[in-house]
DNA sequence: AAATTGATGATTTTATACAATGGAAAGAAT
DNA sequence: ATTCTTTCCATTGTATAAAATCATCAATTT
């Protein structure tokens, strides 16, 4: 017998056409967004056609317009004539991430809350479980897949397709930076899954108000921490006349 | 003396790089967009690449750019194989745009309005006027122009320019159906020009709570009056769940 | 020494050609 | 007559080649 060869999926990436994608470029864009959201393509890295089109066996072309599909979901800025470059979002920008995270949410949480259903809950339940264990074991691989289950479940009947795809974009935006605050501090990860547990109960119990304040206060506790976070890091005064803190929350 | 063939922007399109854009499909997107807003390509009209690469001189793979471009603004639905279609809105995915605006600007609003400066001021009364006159003589071309120019000023300050950014492409994705309402009802006409006069009196004085209580207004305003007249035309009894009001406005 | 100009090469942008897809029409089967 | 299958063709998607742009470096001028 000759020996198995194991060909792992993260070892010799299959991107092409198939059951997934239709075309090459969303094959790509897949396979670079994936890149970006891990950090295999950190910030402020300029990513080059040439070389991706080689590596994923393809022409330039539909590199070229996945990297244009992502710079539309704000992971890459192209500069005309110079190239692509990994988004490298500042602590103010990290922030706004967040400030529209806060605009948005609860709308879609108070839309939405009321019309779930015990499959929901089911769903949720596990969701939650899988995300408690994501984050017991420092497991920063699936945190936000889980992460985004949890809050696009969550919103599903909220009949605002376009507000929920804004959402779910920032929240593949955030989770780069998350990822950081969450590995650093012990106490934010607790949190986070506490929060998630208390607002599927309240959810479960009908107290929308009290789901939607706690679902205000759980985003903006990751961005307050998160803040924090780059700010130490930074030591950088922040100056800007809309900065500091975030949006007037009536937190009662 | 020969006689002086006069050459209309409109009549012969000249779409190319220069000193407005940097690249061919940016200066393809601009001019697809343009007629995307001004009701030359109307929803559900479809778009083939090659008539508009003839059309602009240009190869196809400036113009497939564009598209994706234009996709990304929500103006498009780029199906794969199957080409690029304006986008019809229904009335719920029109309202849905309307709620997001409502859930966005006031913050702008409220960030921004402090710092208004008098030379600020003296453009959005310039900027009032010529809305006036552009009411008042149904110059529904300028109409978005001047209403994004208004709103913009005012949030120019706001530090946030992923959320300004966002509400400006939803002005003008608005604009296509809100020409409808405007052109429609003589009484709408006046009423957003008294409101954005009342607006830009009202920070001025300092008195941006009630400013931004009249913006929300005044977009729900013509929310409400859209979603009539299409309802009115469609005949259509909502029955979505989460349909029929908006968010919930604490109109005090 | 500093500033300007010109040449070069790497990379991106666009043009042209070829391949793939999907819808419509035609033909075959029931 | 209706339904299913096959073929054809228009259009889109991608590959390859050529053109354009920009950054860098070397040479020249001030």
């Amino acid at each position: 017998m000759p020996p198995i060869i194991s060909i792992h999926k993260r070892d010799m990436p299959v991107v092409g056409k198939g059951l997934k994608h239709k075309t090459m470029s969303e094959a790509a864009a897949a396979e670079i967004r994936e890149r970006i959201l891990d950090g295999t393509y950190s910030p402020e890295m300029h990513l080059r056609q040439d070389v991706l089109a080689a590596e994923f066996g393809m022409s330039r072309i539909p590199i070229r317009e996945a990297l244009l599909s992502l710079e539309s979901e704000g992971l890459l800025n192209i500069l005309p004539h110079r190239g692509a470059v990994v988004v490298k979002l500042s602590a103010e920008e990290i922030e706004e991430l967040f400030n529209m995270r806060l605009l948005l949410e609860p709308f879609l949480f108070l839309r939405s809350a009321p019309h779930l259903t015990s499959s929901d809950f089911s769903r949720l339940t596990k969701t939650l479980s899988e995300y408690s264990a994501a984050i017991r074991e420092v497991n920063v691989n699936t945190w936000n897949d889980l992460n985004t289950e949890f809050h696009m479940t969550i919103y599903k009947y909220a009949c605002s397709p376009r507000i929920i795809s804004t959402v779910r974009n920032l929240l593949a935006e955030c989770d780069r930076h998350t990822r950081i605050q969450l590995t650093s501090i012990t106490a934010d990860r607790k949190r986070a899954v506490r929060e998630h547990r208390k607002i599927l109960k309240l959810c479960k119990q009908g107290r929308y108000e009290e789901g939607v304040q706690l679902m205000k206060e759980h985003i903006d506790h990751i961005r307050v921490a998160l803040i924090d976070l780059l700010h130490v890091r930074q030591e950088v005064p922040d100056a800007s006349p809309g900065g500091g803190s975030a949006i007037e929350l009536p937190i009662d």
